[in-house]
DNA sequence: GCGTCCATCTTGACAGCGTCAACATTTGCC
DNA sequence: GGCAAATGTTGACGCTGTCAAGATGGACGC
């Protein structure tokens, strides 16, 4: 009757919390091991349960790995709500290289994550979880609604399109990130400054008639 | 004797031409089916030969993708070449505007070969063939140089850093790109204005002390 | 208490995968 | 012609995702 200990029962028919342990552990091989790293049969292996018993709790590896990335955006959240950022008062270039070191960092401490919220491997299957579409949608919305707000505020020139301005910042961000998770760009030593430097030209694109620092 | 047909000898033992259709076979495969359509088996299948035939031209299904990415940065090559560009008297926003819409032109165009060359399949492994790495290598470092050489024609401020510029431009590129690729900018009509706004962006960056447009 | 329903977990099975080992055939070279 | 190397073959192994059918346990009405 008593509540199973959280890791394994160890002689218990019914697991007692296996839909979370099965995200937590995928997410963990993933980031240790790589994709390869998880399948069904290890993961269940390795919370000491039969091979399809994952099945109960998720569809199929498709929907697992829908889960995991809706975990990933709800950690997300934390990046994009910065008052400072999108306050109209306190906006800087300062609090942009704030935001950039924070998207990146993001980005690289939480790959196993990131990788599925914004890779292709689920968005290119056209078969996303309806809870995920609503999450990653959401996401993006707050995104693009904080610059509309910034330039109601006057921040941005009247010509300028704050869903194009949010794209194509996204792209840089969204690119730095990839190429330092994918191991491209191997001297992450530099990564601090090429922020900073990111920063600087998202400041200065969106301050066309203000050429000082 | 005879040299086999292109397709298939239809009788004949030896293939006469297996490699080369690997490579083809193989990036149609992933063009029309995504990475899960491209099998080492299914490969042979296609091509008529037996399960094992191919590993006698690739050691492993790893070098076999590290042979589509090495075709697919000779195809690059066009993208990067562009006497008007990186000529210091005729660098303008045009060119730009021009270079960014083919690199996200041949980015989408030619995704199959994008995805392994510039992805963190084969990267992250950290097996890259030798030749392969010996051609992305030089495909990035022409790329600082022509950065470097506009620098010595006084294009850029002096206090700019090429190396970082190129970084930056890269990651914008690439993350357009990405986001394309996977289906995450689902809105493709929008891409040329977003390749423009881009271009605007880097000029306006290149160019900090002249605000004109 | 008992029976019943349902969530959950189990074993068995299947086709497909990458790849190794062993063997067959063909080509190129002396 | 003969021999080595290149290229092709079949057989086998352990891994994968997932379906079907059966076993177990908890929850709830009586």
């Amino acid at each position: 009757m008593s509540q199973a200990p959280a890791n394994k029962p160890s002689g218990a028919y019914h697991h007692g919390d296996l839909r979370a342990q099965l995200l937590d552990v995928a997410a963990r091989l993933l980031r240790e091991e790589g994709e390869e790293g998880l399948s069904m049969r290890r993961l269940a292996q390795e919370l000491g349960v039969s091979r399809t018993a994952p099945y109960h709790h998720f569809s199929d590896k498709h929907s697992l790995l829908c889960g995991i990335a809706e975990e990933g955006f709800r950690r997300f959240r934390q990046v994009n709500s910065d008052a400072e950022l999108w306050n109209v008062d306190t906006f800087s270039e300062a609090s942009l290289q704030a935001f950039v070191r924070r998207y990146v960092n993001f980005a690289v401490s939480n790959a196993e994550y990131y990788d599925l919220m914004f890779g292709g491997k689920l968005w290119k299957s056209a078969a996303l979880t309806a809870s995920l579409k609503a999450e990653a949608y959401t996401a993006f919305r707050e995104y693009v609604d904080h610059f509309r707000q910034l330039q109601a505020g006057g921040i941005f020139a009247a010509n300028f399109d704050p869903l194009r301005y949010a794209q194509l910042s996204w792209s840089t961000l969204h690119g730095m990130s990839r190429l330092l998770i994918d191991g491209i760009y191997l001297d992450s030593s530099t990564v601090e400054e090429m922020c900073n430097t990111a920063a600087a030209m998202f400041w200065r694109q969106c301050r066309p008639l203000n050429t000082s620092g």
